[in-house]
DNA sequence: TTGTAAATTGAAATCCAATTTCAATAAGAG
DNA sequence: CTCTTATTGAAATTGGATTTCAATTTACAA
């Protein structure tokens, strides 16, 4: 959690940019949020103790985060950039239940490998890539049968 | 060509819609179409030839194209909806040039294997997915060095 | 501390693709 | 041919992303 509010910051002023009251703010609770807000997710969810920080500061905060690397964005096709914490795992790709939006990381080195395999294949290098398995979560089978 | 266009028209008919010039002349130039066409994409090729037919036409026929089970519609993350016929291969993924954006089919069938085994793995049922790889191509290679 | 230049902020405006509205027009069943 | 219903195109609307701008705050220097 500190470490990464020092990274931050020291991204920021490498930057020549100010760390400020409401950024540290958003870093909180993006940090405390389990899942993949999107900024609206986060900026809803601010509203309560933090009526002051509008729309637009967690909207360029989350992108600076990004820029900084401490946030990854993602587009899972649902209209909506999600951000996560790039902590944890190097990489990883998404399983989304279809019904509730619930989301589990996977990561899978026999994927990574045919991905490269592909790209080969076909005279292309590899730069990035964007997987997203769509399912159905165990609570939603049983709540749906 | 004329078996897709026959299968619209059933379709059409069987939801009480009807066969216009206008969906014709879309039709006709989507399938002629080498790519995967946007909205835009495709009602600029036709404005030449067809400056009567409006973007909402284009619009609201390929997604009755995509209703009919002819085209189906794709997300690159471009921030454009994109629509591929439907005729050929009956799953692909894609390999996407970041540089000119030239688009390759693939298939794999161990990674399908393996979404199925991971979905398993979490106890997800499996519905859909969405894999791209990006990538730069050989001839962007070549320019860029 | 205090002054000041430069960055930040929030509200509102703008952008852009997607989507809808609506009055005029065309398809096609009877 | 007639009449009902779908379609069309232009324009308006929607919704998230992004920018604008005047007021405010930060960081650094004196």
């Amino acid at each position: 959690m500190q470490e990464k509010k020092r990274i931050f910051r020291d991204c920021l002023s490498e930057r020549g940019l100010k760390w400020t009251s409401q950024r540290e703010v958003i870093l909180d609770a993006f940090l405390r949020c389990d899942s993949h807000p999107s900024t609206e997710d986060l900026y809803l969810k601010l509203r309560k103790k933090h009526p002051n920080i509008g729309y637009a500061t967690v909207y360029r905060t989350l992108k600076l985060f990004s820029e900084c690397g401490i946030a990854a964005s993602r587009d899972f096709g649902d209209g909506q950039t999600r951000y996560e914490s790039t902590s944890e795992a190097e990489h990883h790709d998404h399983l989304i239940c279809k019904d509730c939006g619930a989301i589990v990381e996977f990561e899978d080195p026999r994927i990574e490998a045919l991905q490269e395999e592909i790209a080969r294949q076909h005279g292309y290098v590899l730069l990035t890539h964007r997987h997203e398995i769509f399912g159905r979560c165990p609570a939603c089978q049983k709540k749906l049968g």
